[in-house]
DNA sequence: GTGAAAGCGCTAACAC
DNA sequence: GTGTTAGCGCTTTCAC
């Protein structure tokens, strides 16, 4: 097997304990001793064996990151980033995909939870009560989403909606809709209060349509529903359902955004790369990622004593092409 | 704390080892006294401690992944299945982000060693003799890689090239260009020898270029090149690649497809999405995933028992709108 | 400042 | 078929 503790222990020629103490606690042992202790440790290549301390100490160091769908690239980034800052701080993560599926979510927390010392759920699925109750037994935070009790980062996607609609008003749009996430989607939620406010303020006709699925396919089914209503100003649950409804209108000899103006939200590649290029509420993923984890390492060395915090993170607009003036009838 | 074998134990009115047994071994416990321990765990709600079996065992049913970019479109689909997949055989996987950096690969396995069974090594940046020494202390499966004594996951690359110069061949185009990935890339080094004998084969003029950052801007930079020569076909290393190359001949007054053909590879998203939509080598990414994870579940029952598998996965052709006839002077 | 010893939760011989 | 025991690698009292 590899090198443990007690081939360094007898190598540098002290008692297991005291190398323990020399790696974890090294105030308490003697400069000396300490730097015999890591030379023998470097020159055997030892690495401490994270399951037996996790044994004593309770904590693994590890993480878990729970999202619905690894392939829907708003995902990647946050991902990504989490991941990082958590090995900075020498953690690792497990990630792991919901198919947005409420009882895999509940399931793989169960099965996680002795191997993590918290878990991210990011935009989780699972009733606002099934977390209170989970986060009983392991630090959570939840990224978009807000549960009493449970530490939360917060896009505020209602501020990036109220621009997205000032920007609409400005181009002459009268008539807006928004194509709503799946169902229980805080963001959603967030969309369409921020959108009915700012439409009221601006005196716009505003019409939510609801739920879809969060992909290209959600967006194209969409396409009818949006020519039927007449609106011509859109704002998609995400860039997938953007795109989607682009692609649908398009089969309908409607034009992007000639006809009608639609409005994405993320951010993503996905709609960079997209013609005509979309104009997109933009999400601080990647800061969402390391926030959520700078968040649940923090409610984890406090013990998770009960205080949960919360972190928002502003969104903006960014204007593309798949937006413009009003057709003048 | 939680609940443990013991309590399960006395509730059940058996010893500890008898509720291990029940747990992993069923066949070598009666089926009354089973029934009575599951009945037990299950009102108790007991889980397992992973890391206290992995500790006697040295099983910790977990596994490794490692990427270059997760942010990559590339990876998500193959994240996503092996995740899935192994899943269902009860490993949870560790994702990790090299961000094309060798050494931060090398530290990675590393301080994953101990808290896993095997790694998925996608794409890997380190070089083949790390590989092979790293892979005597743990098994390890590469993807896109050919490492001497370890598993591996090839993506027959160099068909789905093949069938990308008899396409452009087919077009008229004479001259063609490949834009290789990044030094050490194993299926960059196929394509360009699948590309050589192609083109010797039906006549054509072939340059190879690079190596090209794996990135849309690696794609920009190389549009200028790609003038110079005058080739009339490009395959490019991957989608970001080609996109942008599409992007970079744009600003050069060079139309696609009318005036270059261009051919990515992986099929992303992000092709699907680009205007023109990208005429493709189809990578069987979540195939890849899978097996990936299918071949170190075997290597780590078989006790790594130096027996190590290949398996190769098909490519195709997606021709789409990047490719064209050749335009006649 | 360091050693000795107990024990985290579980599995794996070995008895019976 | 089930109980007993030792021990995985580490941390953490408690002595000294």
């Amino acid at each position: 097997m590899a090198v443990t503790i007690r081939d360094v222990a007898s190598l540098a020629g002290v008692h297991v304990s005291t190398v323990s103490r020399a790696m974890s606690a090294p105030h308490l042992v003697n400069a000396a001793t300490r730097e015999r202790v890591m030379a023998a440790a470097r020159q055997l290549g030892y690495r401490p064996n994270r399951a037996a301390s996790a044994l004593t100490t309770g904590r693994t160091h590890n993480l878990g990151l729970i999202v619905a769908d690894i392939a829907n690239p708003f995902f990647p980034p946050l991902i990504k980033a989490a991941q990082a800052y958590a090995r900075e701080r020498e953690y690792h993560v497990f990630v792991a995909d919901t198919d947005e599926d409420p009882q895999a979510e509940e399931e793989l927390i169960g099965t996680l939870a002795k191997q993590v010392d918290g878990v991210v759920l990011v935009a989780p699925r699972l009733a606002n009560q099934q977390i209170e109750r989970l986060s009983l037994d392991l630090p959570f935070v939840v990224v978009n989403r807000q549960v009493k009790g449970v530490s939360a980062v917060l896009m505020d996607v209602g501020h990036g909606t109220e621009l997205a609609v000032s920007h609409l008003a400005g181009l002459g749009h009268r008539r807006l809709m928004v194509l709503a996430g799946p169902r229980g989607s805080w963001s959603s939620k967030q969309m369409e209060q921020a959108a009915r406010s700012a439409a009221a303020e601006h005196g716009l006709e505003l019409t939510v349509s609801g739920p879809n699925a969060p992909t290209e396919q959600g967006g194209a089914a969409a396409a009818a529903r949006v020519r039927r209503t007449g609106a011509t100003g859109v704002i998609a649950y995400n860039d997938l359902v953007a795109i989607g409804v682009i692609e649908g209108l398009g089969h309908l000899d409607v034009q992007v955004p000639e006809d009608v103006s639609v409005v994405g939200v993320d951010d993503t590649v996905a709609g960079r790369l997209n013609r005509p290029k979309l104009t997109t509420i933009v999400m601080p993923t990647p800061a969402a990622g390391r926030t959520a984890v700078d968040l649940l390492l923090q409610t984890i060395t406090d013990g998770g004593g009960g205080v949960s915090a919360q972190a928002s993170l502003a969104t903006g607009l960014t204007v593309r092409e798949s937006t413009g003036p009003v057709r003048r009838g």
